[in-house]
DNA sequence: ATTAGCACTCTACTTAAATGAGTGCTAATA
DNA sequence: TATTAGCACTCATTTAAGTAGAGTGCTAAT
């Protein structure tokens, strides 16, 4: 059997289909193409074309008598290599943005929702990761005589707190000295370099009082490396439910509970960022995302940068048939209005 | 015609109606009643008994041929008069909130969650509004050469930084000495002893290096006021579409939309909590609700008491046939498992 | 006052037929 | 050889009709 190829018009006339579907989310026919297209060809040839490209494994037939539909490796071929890229219209989205810049939080927020609103798909926002953080100083201050505050700032100035409870009441000096001993040994470390072994070493150096400091250590530790508050806003999530192919309920609805349960969205949102040419721009088709209530999705993530090892990612679900154009432009220009927002804050 | 009145008996039917539809959410027909009530009546007897309740407008026939569904009017005499109180096993739910009571934010999150998992309804709890909050000490740290960091621990051990940019370095005793003035001053005072004339007392206070301190006051008493952060965490919001009867997608995702918006929900989460006795459960059946999407709910709000003047609110939304007794039992546990965290914070 | 019985209503479900979009294949055509 | 017209066939969707069952309202008997 002959080997086939794609050639230049199986190109064209999978991106017809793929164009017409995105649009209209139903299968699309061969009688279709034949008009939509500039090809002039008949539906019959375009039927044959479509038996080819449906063999090669671009589109399927949900059901013998149906049109096609692009397949998740069709997709994937049109977002590497027929995407073209597109100037989005989404100057108000920055003047929006720029107004709520003050808090950090509020801004992320800000940025999910008004990009649901843009796209009218879910839309999800990690807040930046400090990897890289180094810490700036710590201070241990008696709240009273059971509690301890513990205040780390970190680069940046991001500041956390971390309320420690003891049981003996400690003297003004042993604050004194734990607090020498923790700036002394963890100022200006990376939090990947504070490890088990150096805190051991500072609860020798503290000695005496070992009981109490290694509790107050092991919190000043945890507060420190802090996993915890990477956290994820998400936005639109009801858009979700205005796309027939997602509003099976039942998936629809294990969807929208991913997103308003976050755990699961770190698989997505940690992903490093390799291609940086690209402005990490990464899309995920169907299957290969990590997530499961995610299957019958397509998301697009995008990441952003506040400073040299600071990131944080911008991510879009939506059906397969998502408008990538349109999004991944919208991104990229979202992405260069957030630097630009994050510069003039610096 | 001769007025007609509900009865001991019209009572217990009506009771016996509503708690059938409660369990299995189909209108209920009149051998259904005859076989569960203990009154031993015929369901024509029923049938009679059923039509007055109709004209009464305490139920509803969905049409001609069907059993008889509760009206608001119905879930309201309910409510008011035939909920016998409940004690409900959530023993557990106490375990699990102990475990996060660090921070008030996890907490509260914890809290919305766990109800959400436990009763199968969308919850909403939103934090503490620290109306008469005591100031319990403020610190003013130096950052770097630019920035002051102003801690301020309130009473009940709530934290909250505010970065303060000054123009000028300040000397390590001018820091010792605001820090003075401002405990001297503020220290156990209610947010709303704290206005202008006192802030015009400390500025004299610390006269000499006005500029600069005036910045300061003004960023500590704005950080102190802090009206902006009331959040209201949501969880379970997919919940809403496991009831058949709110599954209507338009009118779902309106809900489900409002819940992840939040901004409406202050209305029905700010109002006063009147009728101490009860702890302040209230219910809202239908219409009597002031959100728009919520017009074929049920909600019941209930508040929590940090202390003296510190509330919160919990809010449970789902089906008007929800199980009231269940739902007002479980929140009253709730309500004095969160004050019995809250005290021992304290 | 209660109840048995019956005719009636209306929904939900099942089944069957009609519709129509779209295909695959074959034979004719350029 | 590539393209196209034409036709039989498939299958999801829609429409219609018929059935079953739950429940009512009313009347007459107890």
């Amino acid at each position: 059997m002959i080997e086939m190829q794609l050639d230049e018009r199986k190109l064209k006339i999978l991106q017809a289909i793929i164009r017409n579907y995105l649009e209209t989310g139903e299968p699309v026919g061969s009688r279709t193409i034949s008009k939509f297209t500039d090809l002039n060809l008949s539906s019959a040839t375009i039927r044959n074309e479509m038996a080819d490209l449906e063999e090669l494994g671009y589109i399927i037939q949900p059901h013998t008598s149906a049109g096609r539909i692009p397949s998740d490796k069709g997709y994937r071929l049109y977002v590497d290599t027929m995407l073209e890229e597109r100037v989005a219209e989404v100057d108000e989205m920055r003047d929006q943005l720029i107004q709520n810049a003050d808090k950090m939080d509020k801004l992320l927020k800000q940025v999910a929702k008004i990009l649901a609103e843009h796209t009218n798909y879910a839309t999800m926002v990690t807040s930046p990761q400090y990897r890289s953080r180094k810490v700036k100083f710590i201070q241990l201050t008696e709240v009273d005589k059971e509690q301890l505050l513990a205040i780390i700032v970190l680069e940046g100035n991001i500041i956390k707190n971390k309320m420690i409870a003891m049981n003996e009441p400690l003297n003004k000096d042993i604050i004194l000295k734990l607090n020498l001993v923790l700036n002394t040994f963890l100022q200006g470390l990376d939090l990947s370099e504070i490890n088990l072994g150096l805190i051991q070493k500072m609860k020798e150096q503290a000695a005496g009082y070992t009981n109490v400091v290694s509790d107050i250590l092991d919190a000043v530790a945890q507060a420190i490396s802090g996993e915890e508050d990477v956290q994820i806003f998400t936005s639109g999530t009801t858009n979700i439910l205005k796309y027939p192919e997602l509003n099976d309920t039942k998936k629809a609805s294990e969807l929208i509970y991913t997103l308003e349960e976050k755990k699961q969205l770190n698989e997505l949102m940690n992903s490093e960022c390799e291609s940086e040419e690209n402005r990490g721009i990464q899309v995920y088709i169907g299957d290969e995302t990590p997530i499961e209530s995610m299957k019958d999705c397509a998301v697009v993530t995008a990441t952003y940068q506040i400073e040299e090892g600071v990131y944080g990612k911008v991510g879009i679900i939506g059906p397969k048939r998502m408008d990538y154009e349109r999004v991944v432009g919208t991104l990229q220009k979202l992405m260069s209005d957030l630097d630009y927002i994050f510069k003039d804050k610096k």
